[in-house]
DNA sequence: CCTACCGATCGGTAGG
DNA sequence: CCTACCGATCGGTAGG
């Protein structure tokens, strides 16, 4: 009993850590985030930070895979509910607006991790080729479906920075006018005739 | 003359500054990039180089507003030769595929810039606010010029992180793709009348 | 342009 | 989890 709240007291301020720690390496970036700061927002003391997070690179390794496992559990959550693949899309970016935190660290690490030698290099070019392969697959029709999707994903970190610098720019209502271009672009001139014109 | 050599040498020393900073901080940003390292590179002591550069958020706006001169120098050149807007824009794009330094630049630095407390946060405010002002006035005919070209420079910056990512992506060729669909999206059927079928 | 120095801060470890 | 410490490095200045 005793030790099993030893074990839930850890597993909390493990969360703790990783929930601040998204917020410093979203507002400083890896590189120029210390972990002296981090363990002074958490109420502990450096070398206690480390006890638990053992070096810097394995925090931020746990960061993105802490994050990765919760944007694959919204997405699976939006899959089950049966929503098209662009609409999903659409509703992440959408809820996105109200995540600053999560914006800042997407746009900031993966900027930083465009050195080959950052230790999240090889985690970005695997997660993007994972995610423009995952989504070409909702160009079933396109002439080149790979390229659809990696211009969508380019849109989307594109508008996300535009957003931290300008918080007026709103980033679903972009997507969603791109997403109609692509429809209204289809052989067949369906245009208008589901979804938007009705809300 | 030996005051205008005296000179002429000052002059050449700030430039290869200004063009190592640009390297460095494409590396590394701004927060974690050291002057000792930067003088290092460019064969001086680091008091040595803070006698050219005063401190190190001089550098970094000199830095910028070097960038800035040199861009508008080269838009204004193609400018000149009559080109499209858009065609020019395909064009500075095709040609940042060979000037890696640069694009990994702009990339870390709007990326930190987000921050609202970064020395370089009104310079990235201002000049996306100016660009897609600028681009806006590419599409004429369209029913929001302004969301158009907010999604052109959104998209011409998230194929730049996935280009630094993996050098095989063609930035080019998918802003091409972006902007043919746009095209092919007008009131009239234009489509293939001019420009692409030619070469 | 240099050497020499300032106070501050870094990631990580020793030892408890 | 702590205090105390390690060697390294930071931006900037003094003084020449």
């Amino acid at each position: 009993m005793a030790e099993e709240r030893g074990y839930a007291k850890g597993r909390a301020r493990r969360q703790q850590i990783l929930e601040e720690a998204v917020r410093l390496f979203g507002e400083v970036g890896y590189r120029a985030a210390s972990l002296r700061e981090l363990a002074q927002r958490c109420g502990l003391s450096h070398p206690g930070l480390l006890h638990h997070v053992g070096d810097k690179e394995s925090l931020l390794l746990a960061v993105l895979a802490h994050r990765d496992a919760a944007d694959a559990a919204e997405t699976g959550l939006l899959a089950a509910e049966g929503a098209d693949r662009l609409d999903a899309l659409v509703e992440v970016v959408r809820r996105n607006a109200s995540r600053r935190a999560i914006v800042e660290l997407h746009c900031v690490l993966s900027a930083e991790a465009t050195a080959p030698d950052h230790p999240a290099h090889a985690f970005f070019v695997e997660r993007y080729a994972r995610t423009v392969a995952s989504l070409a697959s909702a160009f079933p029709g396109d002439a080149d479906p790979v390229s659809a999707a990696r211009r969508l994903v380019a849109l989307v970190d594109g508008l996300q920075v535009q957003w931290l610098l300008d918080p007026d720019v709103d980033m679903a209502a972009e997507l969603r006018r791109h997403v109609a271009g692509l429809r209204g672009a289809g052989d067949a001139r369906l245009e208008r005739a589901d979804g938007r014109g009705r809300d």
